[in-house]
DNA sequence: TGTACATCAGTGAACGCGCGTTCACTGATGTAC
DNA sequence: TGTACATCAGTGAACGCGCGTTCACTGATGTAC
């Protein structure tokens, strides 16, 4: 193969980001290998660096691109003509089985949480600014008195109970328990 | 040096297994190579396979080993006089800024939470029982109607909050936050 | 209690392996005229 | 539009490094008599 086209690589680049943001999501970051990212991509590992100029830089594009997602499927709850109820179906969504067994395409911070915590200090900046942005528009959507402390109360909630899902075994009792964590999410935005 | 008394061994064993604890809580599992756990233990790295047969081996004791600890908390709480008072305590601590600080003696499954669920099927038994073993605890203090979902409610708010605290820049707001946070915990409870 | 010897906790060098990264190379793309 | 040439996206081999693991070795401990 030779050199491809400035469109091609642009598609390419796209798909690093996007399958690095999909396995870094459902196996960890430090346990995918750029080997793997590229082959997921649909290329093989050399032509990473015509890319990115390091693993980290990798990891801070689909940190970005994947809190980017996340937060635009709350934007839309924004502009919704009822913006509670479009915050409901959104909060049905994030305590869903499937956000449970659906790491890969879930909230990113839900997912990646503790490895977040030891990536390099480049890296923290974008990602506080992340969570600010998410914090902010929850808060938008909530609206009312009080709404940052609720859109701080409703993110932990949201992360906690998802995580706590994870970390037990997939059973019928799973369903019970998302559905009280809703009701909780329910409570904390009244 | 020489071979070591079966006291001595014991006791190489149990700061083995503790330093792990810490290290995996406070740079990650994956992170922390075995040169580093057998330092600061005091020992040099070659020593490791006396204790334990393989890297995994000590990750299952040293979470083990950290979940005990944290129940062994909240047991506390369990045989006190006024249970409620006991458990607000424990809620306070949890939701404290020296516990957002402190990853390394804090609790293990929101310091871990998304490395755990990348590690062998093995392992998985374990942390299994000892978030059944947590849930359990807490529900007995908790206590009276609808325990068990009340349990699992709050120990999702405890980890959700202490993360999202963590992933956040430390500053004056972390501590109006917890403060918000104590607040939907004594609510979930009551 | 003393003696002789096997055991084994801990040391430090060495191993294979996979990782992130670099590099020479290919040949179509992009550009200058 | 055509031609000549520099550029560079992607390949695949190779690199150094740190990891988990193994091993020969030391000499005090533990044991058998």
């Amino acid at each position: 193969m030779a050199r491809a086209t400035a469109l091609e690589k642009s598609r390419s680049h796209d798909r690093i980001v996007h399958q690095a943001s999909l396995l870094f999501r459902e196996n960890g970051i430090e346990a995918t290998g750029l080997s793997e990212i590229m082959k997921a991509a649909g290329m093989t590992h050399g032509g990473f660096y015509r890319h990115f100029k390091s693993k980290h830089a990798l990891v801070a594009a689909a940190l970005t691109y994947a809190i980017t997602a996340a937060v635009s499927d709350m934007a839309e709850a924004e502009t919704a003509a009822d913006k509670r109820a479009a915050l409901g179906r959104y909060v049905a969504l994030y305590l869903s089985p499937e956000h449970v067994q659906n790491r890969a395409q879930g909230c990113p911070l839900a997912a990646m949480q503790s490895e977040l915590a030891h990536q390099p200090p480049e890296l923290q900046k974008p990602l506080e600014d992340g969570v600010a942005h998410v914090l902010a528009v929850l808060a938008a959507v909530i609206g009312g008195p009080a709404a940052a402390p609720k859109a701080q109360a409703l993110l932990a909630h949201l992360m906690g109970a998802v995580s706590l899902a994870r970390l037990s075994p997939p059973n019928v009792e799973t369903e019970t328990f998302l559905q009280a964590a809703r009701k909780t999410a329910a409570e904390i935005i009244a």
